[in-house]
Order: structure tokens, then C-alpha cells, then sequence
DNA sequence: ATTATCTATAGATCTATAGATAATGC
DNA sequence: ATTATCTATAGATCTATAGATAATGC
């Protein structure tokens, strides 16, 4: 009588209600306005205020789940556009050059980027991860020369916010050349020869129109980037 | 009557209130609690909750002063240890290595530098002004070759904050080598052949010890940082 | 006499919940 | 019958100011 197999959808709904939160506090987020009233998400979000709190206890608790699931999805789709790639330096490099251009194509997804980033630079969930992974690989492959990885990551995340400050306080600047430019410093710092260096970040990058607004069909709640 | 030379205790007065609510806020700033009342602001500080509108408008504004005060304090130190060395790119190293250990120096400022650095990578006070100045001057003395400034001086406020993140996650890491190992990688970025960058990155540096504690006696209203 | 600070508080929020309403399950 | 959502609001903040008090100037 209590124990029955979960009713779809009933948690489809539940599920939406809480998408609408999660995506309006991303877009407060883009806009660093965290500083709002629960009942302003609520409709932004165009939801009652009680249900708020049906799925989170707190503004920090939405916000936190907010960021977390942007980064997540922009981590899983580096991994789908990088999978089939044997060689862990270009793996690298070739994340690397595509969250630079993120910075233009998702300027929402990278200002929530920016204004936490430096947090989740050690977060088990998102890009640092990934990135850490991925250095890994290229060390254990003989591909980098560092004995301090977890500098590198460090560094790496460095890079990638602050080329996002710099491409968001100069709307002029070419994204794709100045992202490709930090892949190659970077590689080089980890002992990447120069002219490879500057092989590997001219390469073709996959195409991020095919996979943008498709679902992540994965472990995560199918959480994706809404464009506004 | 009306016009009359500015009596000296009342200014001081003004000041020690104006400077007993920066520092209340820069101490919440250094523990992220921005989100308090303005009345938790005024008690921290031991000053009627009035006093807060003499001198600030809103809490945006008291904080977005603290920020700036803060960095402006450390750059200034900066600037006049390193007012007499004749390399640009040595007074670059050095500023780099020093605000490296700044981070396990004077964590709380540290705290505050990581979390609004972004936003200042692109200020006109602080530390970013006088990076890019250090930046300017080597590319024009011959000893940094890049041709985008910009980057280089994103590239750096990027490292410095990384490092500062990465410093605070691992408590044990060595601030000294870090530091000293990134600015390496930076020099050599910026065309210092490996060898020079090693020996400048060895160099000694100003004992901070000297010149912490004492007033920056200049254009800055000689706020300087308290050590909790 | 002038200026700054402090105390007390009105009025404007904002949070969190209780109870009513709507949707789904069976 | 069960679960989720919505509406309305009590009670807890929080902001900003008015008026009283204290410090300084002359």
C-alpha cells in the first residue's frame, strides 16, 4: 500500500519546478544579483514561493546547486567532444581551447564561471576534475614534464578565468586567437615542445554547434545550459 | 564664519570611525560574510549603527572601498620595495614572489584578494595597474617579448589567484617554492630564456618584516592592513 | 556654535510556514 | 489517496532616519 514504483509523472512535474528555480538562479547568477528577495526567483522562475522550498532549504542551497549543475554540463560536454582522443596532451588542450571560446558563446554559463570559479578550482564536480584528469594522463603518458600537478591544474584554472575577465572587459578581443595562445603557453609550460605546442592548438576543434543545446542524456539530471 | 581652516581632531575623529568600518568590513570580507546587517557591521566595529550613513551609503559601497583600501595598501608596498631595482623584469619577479607568499602571509587579505581579484584584474587601483605598468616597462626595456600586454597582465592576476586558491586547500604546500616556481613559468613565457628566469626567481627578496606594520605615509589616507 | 556620533524606532522588507487548491495515481 | 503546488501572512529581520547626546572649535 505505502511502497509502489515511483509515478513518472509526478516526478517529471516535481522535476520541471525545479529546473525553473535552477535556471532562474542561473540567470541571476549571470547577472551577480544573488542578493534578491526568495520570492523574486520564484517568479522569475514563475513558481509559488512555498515551492521553493520544496526543493531547497535555503537561497545558498539553490545557488550552490545552480552552479554546480552549469559547470557539470559544460564538463560533460568537453568530455563527449574530447572521448575519442588517444593523445591526453591534446585532450587537454583541446578543453582548454574550447571553454576560451565559451567565454563568447555563453556569456551567461561564464560569468557564473568567473564569479565562482576560483571555489570550484577543487571541486570533484565540473571542470577541475576533468582538467586534473586529463593532466594526469598527459604525465603518465610522458606527454608533460611536471612534477607538481596539482600547480598545474592551479595554473590552468588561472588561465581560463582570467582570459574570461580579460574577453569580458575587452568585447573587441578575438576569443578563439587569444585562448589558443594560452593553451600553447601552457603547454609549453608543462614541456610541450613550442612547435608542437603550436601544432596541437591549431588543430580542428569538434563542432560545439552539434552538441550545444542537446541533452547530456547521462548520469546528470539532463540538466543543460538554457540559453536566454 | 563660514569658511574656515579644516579642524585637524574633528578629521580624525571621522577618520578613526570611517576606519573602524572599513576594517569591520574588511574582516567580513576575509571570512565571506558579506550578507550581514548593517547593525552586525556598526557593533563589529564598536560604533552607533548611525555612523554607518556618514560615511557610506549602502553596504555595497562600504565593502567595495574595504576591497580596494586593502589591495591598494599591498600595492604600495609593493611599489616601494621594489622602488629601486633598475629591471623591470626583476621588480615583476619580485612583486609576484612576494604577493606568492602574501597568501600564507596575511590570509585574510589573501582571502579577499581571491574573491574579488577577477573584477580587479581590470582596475585602476590595486595590484593590476602596477603589474601592467612592470609589464609595459619590460616589454619596452627588451626584456619580456610578447606582443599582448593584456594577456600577459591576465595571465599573471590568473596565476597570482590560483596559486592563493591552491595555497588554502593545502595547508602544508610550501608558498615560498610555489610562488617562486610560478613566476618562473611566467618569465618564461614572457621570453626570459629558462636559465635567467631560474636564477631571478632565486633572488633574495626585501624582508617584508621591515615595512609591514608601518604606516604607507603617501597618498593613501594611511590605512594599512591589521593583522587580526 | 558646529560637527559627529549615538540611541531608539517606523516602516519596509524578507523568510518560512500553515492551510487551501490542483494534479496525479490507482 | 497521495503528492506537489499555490496563496496569504505571522513574525523576524533589516534599513534608514529623526532627535538626543557628546566632542570639538573658537
Amino acid at each position: 500500500m505505502a511502497e509502489q514504483t515511483a509515478p513518472r509523472r509526478l516526478d517529471r512535474r516535481r522535476e520541471r519546478t525545479r529546473n525553473a528555480l535552477v535556471y532562474a538562479a542561473q540567470r541571476l547568477l549571470a547577472e551577480r544579483r544573488t542578493d534578491v528577495a526568495i520570492q523574486e526567483i520564484t517568479e522569475l522562475a514563475d513558481v509559488g514561493v512555498g515551492s521553493f522550498y520544496n526543493h531547497f532549504d535555503s537561497k545558498e542551497d539553490l545557488f550552490r546547486a545552480a552552479v554546480a549543475e552549469a559547470l557539470e554540463w559544460w564538463g560533460v560536454t568537453m568530455d563527449r567532444l574530447t572521448a575519442d582522443l588517444d593523445d591526453p596532451a591534446v585532450a587537454y588542450a583541446q578543453s582548454l581551447r574550447m571553454t576560451g571560446r565559451l567565454h563568447r558563446r555563453h556569456p551567461e554559463l561564464s560569468r557564473i564561471l568567473l564569479h565562482h570559479g576560483l571555489e570550484l578550482a577543487h571541486s570533484d564536480r565540473g571542470l577541475a576534475p576533468r582538467a586534473h584528469r586529463d593532466i594526469l594522463a598527459a604525465v603518465h603518458a610522458g606527454r608533460f614534464r611536471t612534477e607538481d600537478p596539482d600547480l598545474a591544474l592551479a595554473l590552468t584554472a588561472g588561465a581560463v578565468l582570467s582570459l574570461g575577465a580579460l574577453l569580458h572587459a575587452q568585447p573587441e578581443r578575438d576569443a578563439a586567437v587569444s585562448a589558443d595562445l594560452v593553451a600553447r603557453g601552457l603547454l609549453q609550460q608543462f614541456g610541450i615542445p613550442a612547435e608542437e605546442a603550436a601544432r596541437i592548438c591549431s588543430l580542428d576543434l569538434p563542432d560545439l554547434d552539434l552538441v550545444d543545446s542537446t541533452s547530456t542524456a547521462g548520469t546528470t539530471t539532463g540538466q543543460e545550459w538554457h540559453q536566454a
